[in-house]
DNA sequence: CGATATACCTCGCCTGTCAAGGTATATCAG
DNA sequence: CTGATATACCTTGACAGGCGAGGTATATCG
């Protein structure tokens, strides 16, 4: 099954983040790493992820550099900034509530007695 | 906290349509309610509301009537059809398993080894 | 030599959110 | 009686992110 893009929507910068956050990598590695990780059912896009390193770099969370491989394809590999932090911080704490808040609302025992 | 628009994107039809499961509601008392649930962490916005009834029901999965109040401002009422419960149940899937992917890729802890 | 994997990128469409604006009824304080 | 507030509905147009479709280049393997 995989995933509506409404739902990938608002969780991509965070997620490029997360995965910044371990080490330094490249559009590539992060699109196959989240696939591995998620058993193909999270998949970004590569319109969308490159999309948004623009985004995350314009707004400071990120910077690049480009790899000096000695063969193969060029990488740009994107590296997390102090602020890059920080914004990731608020982003999984933003995931912990809304996690609990949508929770209440799709369940189904949950009632109101207004 | 508010939650962001982006979060909110692809969560409304289905918390929609789990608030009319329970029973037939109307725009305003269905928003009340969502903010009564969450704490008034979330929120939807009410041109997001009506657009979205107005999809919802293009699609077949509620209905609307007016109700027949003697007094007050008039309530346009909304159920949800058969079709709607079976969206419903595959948007809560989805949910569960869009809930499990991002868990295990916002986790800080989590790593892989490629 | 053609297919496949790696690796990057852009353009323009589509769709959902929402600020801003509007309508109408009822209640309550001053 | 007047103004504020709550209830209750609605539309328009701007905006932003996802992504289909298209493109480039290198390396490997049958």
């Amino acid at each position: 099954m995989s995933i509506a893009s409404d739902i990938l929507r608002g969780h991509t910068d965070g997620i490029i983040l997360a995965r910044l956050c371990k080490k330094d990598s490249y559009g590539y590695e992060i699109n196959k790493s989240i696939q591995k990780i998620t058993g193909n059912t999270y998949e970004l896009k590569e319109a969308t992820l490159y999309t948004a390193f623009r985004r995350l770099e314009e707004a400071g969370y990120i910077v690049s550099y480009w790899g000096n491989e000695l063969t193969g394809a060029r990488r740009r590999y994107y590296s997390i900034t102090d602020s890059g932090r920080e914004m990731l911080r608020s982003l999984r704490a933003e995931w912990e509530e809304s996690k609990r808040s949508i929770d209440k609302l799709m369940d189904e025992s949950f009632d109101t007695d207004n």
